[in-house]
DNA sequence: CGTAAACTTGCCCTCCTGGCAAGAAGGGAA
DNA sequence: TTCCCTTCTTGCCAGGAGGGCAAGTTTACG
């Protein structure tokens, strides 16, 4: 089914790719604010209204190629293999993402990326949005595993706890901070240790 | 320095509360989406101006009551009682304000606040992004705590799992379901176990 | 009392987003 | 091929969020 392709979602499939590329090359260029809808829809040719038929909201086309992580997460979590525990298949998921971001020509450097995000706050909603979702799957996710009811407290908490490793692997290296396998482990051991550095109180 | 106050200081947080009293009251009638700013500057008596002097943003103005509990957690957190972990002093922070909200008269019920959540995306990025200030601020704290350098993945992860019994405690409850009070437990014993239900694969 | 600083307000502007309807293009049936 | 149906595109219009600026008003203070 994939190698029948009407000219329709072709034409659709190219026009998105259009549209996306356009949009980021003046994002990097300006900045997100800087770049209105109607800017964008001159860049790729077409009508601001298409721009929207495609992207609801403005922000998504920033997100659109990174978009998918989302299934290749929840797919690291649920085949996991035999023995491994979820958080284990969350450090290598994020282990095996720098390295694939690592090998790649930079022609939009991550750092870049990273920069566009800081700067704007709609980028930011926008992520944490994704982040949400992230959390929500894997939530529902980790309450079939368990047979808890789905909307429990338990697989909610472990869900953050485990996107938040993914989330730290993101944003704690924008310091240009150690290479980054360190942060992913070292927030992995926290998790893994019951948070038992903050056992203590100081005092 | 509290008991002196000016005329000036006076009439602004005046009108700062009244702006918020009015909005609040437009919200819960009609939902977030439904009351545009221009209604709130109508209701409160003043300019549509005046209210974004306020509020720079509309969102702002729902969360305003609720803004400070990002400096009661912190204490909560910052104080413990020596020899109290930092995850003990956020259930008990939790519970804590889950007695308060439930021994006041419903003047708003605290359903009507999460439905009116439910109903807003623009109050849903609100609150993620209240949440996330949350998560930096405790961040920060525990990087101090345990001298790890601001900015490390370890505190980060700490503070968003932190964060996440708050978040539970606040998301499930939607649903209706137990008392609270166990689900707040049960996200604690999840993090204090170091995720240890998740921690084999089902197959 | 008079001046400086803070606050309010009106006016205008841009941008995001949604609704509606007309036109253009692809896809399938006769 | 031709006709018709569906999908996309586009233009036009409208409403609401915010930002900038300047005039007018109120408070603070010497």
């Amino acid at each position: 089914m994939d190698a029948e392709e009407s000219l329709r979602e072709r034409k659709r499939r190219e026009s998105r790719k259009a549209i996306a590329h356009a949009a980021m090359r003046l994002f990097a260029e300006r900045g997100f604010d800087q770049v209105s809808v109607a800017d964008i829809a001159i860049a790729a040719g077409v009508a601001e209204k298409t721009v929207y038929n495609y992207f609801p909201v403005k922000a998504e086309i920033f997100f659109d190629e990174a978009g998918d992580i989302l299934a290749e997460l929840l797919a690291a979590v649920r085949y996991r293999s035999a023995g491994q525990s979820a958080l284990d298949a969350v450090a290598t998921f994020v282990a095996g993402r720098r390295e694939w971001a690592a090998g790649r020509r930079p022609e939009q450097p991550t750092s870049r990326f990273r920069q566009l995000i800081a700067d704007s706050a709609a980028l930011q909603s926008q992520q944490r949005l994704m982040f949400g979702r992230y959390e929500t799957a894997l939530a529902q996710l980790l309450a079939e595993e368990t047979g808890v009811p789905a909307g429990s407290a338990e697989p909610f908490v472990a869900a953050v706890a485990l996107v938040g490793v993914l989330r730290a692997a993101f944003e704690t290296s924008a310091g240009g901070q150690k290479p980054g396998r360190d942060q992913a482990t070292a927030a992995l051991d926290v998790l893994a240790g019951g948070l038992a550095s903050y056992a203590v109180a100081p005092q």
